[in-house]
DNA sequence: CGCAGTTCTTGACAGTGTCAAGATTGAGCG
DNA sequence: CGCTCAATCTTGACACTGTCAAGAACTGCG
């Protein structure tokens, strides 16, 4: 089981390099992510992860892309578990369950949302964050269908709703929310945005 | 003129990298900005930067400090442009001015929400970031005592509007909304969302 | 057993941030 | 003017980084 033991052929090498950027990442920042530092903690060589993942932003690129997976768990289990019944239900479920990937992903979050830090065209990250939007545009469609959106351009209030979200995660992993406001449990914080937003922009 | 006349005392060499941080970070992302090149363009020796900021964090958070200012700026231009005569105008023109700065100013910005890039808790990042979140508080006050909000709690609001601002800032700047919507001027963009929000949370 | 092919190591390279020590300069003061 | 001194900048060294080329060790398949 010690190292000693699987000089070669390590079995998990991928994962295990995952695992480290994310404790990296958590200690250090994007910025201070060292490929040498993670390859150490996986117990391979400082050249390893480059066979996997080809470079460091390879690797960082691989980890953002598993990022957005996760965000399209975290957004259709909240909606799942909302039984929403309408498209503004529907709504703010995803709202919450974004903050609550960027909540208890910070390193993914961050990574996915750092560009000169990742391969930004990489096609499996292309193709999970079109999934993710895909999400939202549904169900702006489904408020539209039911007369939620009084005129207005689906495409501004797709817009605002994700930067919404996106802002509010954005700004409560930077620290500089918290300092300021006495809620301090981001989930609710969340979860009074998202209200606030469907209740006064998508009414019945 | 030519950096032979001057080998010492430069004159201005803050200020000179300053702008080779700006163009290091415009052409390279935080991630890719080097101490290094930055004093070569400004014609000094690789340890000169040092002895005005300390340190590479140092230097990021004077640059991050002056673009706390800038933000300020912006947004009291935009308000002043706007004439605003009651607090859900004065509010739609911060949001404005918000994502002005953002777009004239990327690097600045993508600096100044790079938590592990910079000294966070310098006092003069504080108290600039300190003056700025002021002006939305007082904008959002000035709604309360006009009656516009309604029953809602006015952090709520605030953070809502601020997330909503920072959020299309940064979405806009990782390059993920442009390739998604028809609309391709992000200062239109900005006026349309603060619109909604204002129209729909913060009616007369 | 032999032998690809994958997985990983080793060693080298230029480039990085930081630190200590020293050189150069301009300003203030006799 | 001449001296001194502090501020400014340079030089050189250090450990560390990401990338690359070459080779070693293991696995699975014939």
């Amino acid at each position: 089981m010690s190292r000693w033991t699987v000089p070669y052929h390590h079995g998990s090498l991928p994962e295990a390099l995952m695992d480290g950027v994310a404790r990296a990442v958590t200690e250090h920042g994007v910025t201070g992510v060292s490929l040498r530092d993670v390859a150490r903690q996986a117990g391979v060589s400082h050249s390893a992860p480059a066979h996997h993942f080809g470079s460091k932003a390879g690797m960082l690129t691989a980890f953002a892309a598993r990022g957005y997976d996760l965000l399209a768990e975290s957004v259709i289990a909240e909606v799942a578990a909302a039984w929403a019944n309408d498209g503004a239900a529907e709504l703010a479920a995803i709202g919450r369950g974004y903050v609550a990937f960027a909540i208890g992903h910070p390193a993914e979050f961050e990574v996915m949302f750092s560009p000169d830090a990742i391969e930004i065209d990489d096609p499996r990250l292309h193709a999970a964050s079109e999934a993710a939007y895909a999400v939202l545009t549904s169900a702006i469609g489904r408020c539209a269908r039911e007369g939620r959106l009084h005129g207005r351009s689906p495409e501004v209030v797709a817009v605002a709703a994700w930067s919404m979200v996106h802002g509010l995660s954005a700004l409560w992993l930077s620290g500089r929310l918290a300092e300021r406001i006495t809620e301090q449990d981001p989930h609710r914080l969340a979860a009074a945005v998202s209200s606030l937003f469907v209740e006064s922009i998508l009414p019945a």
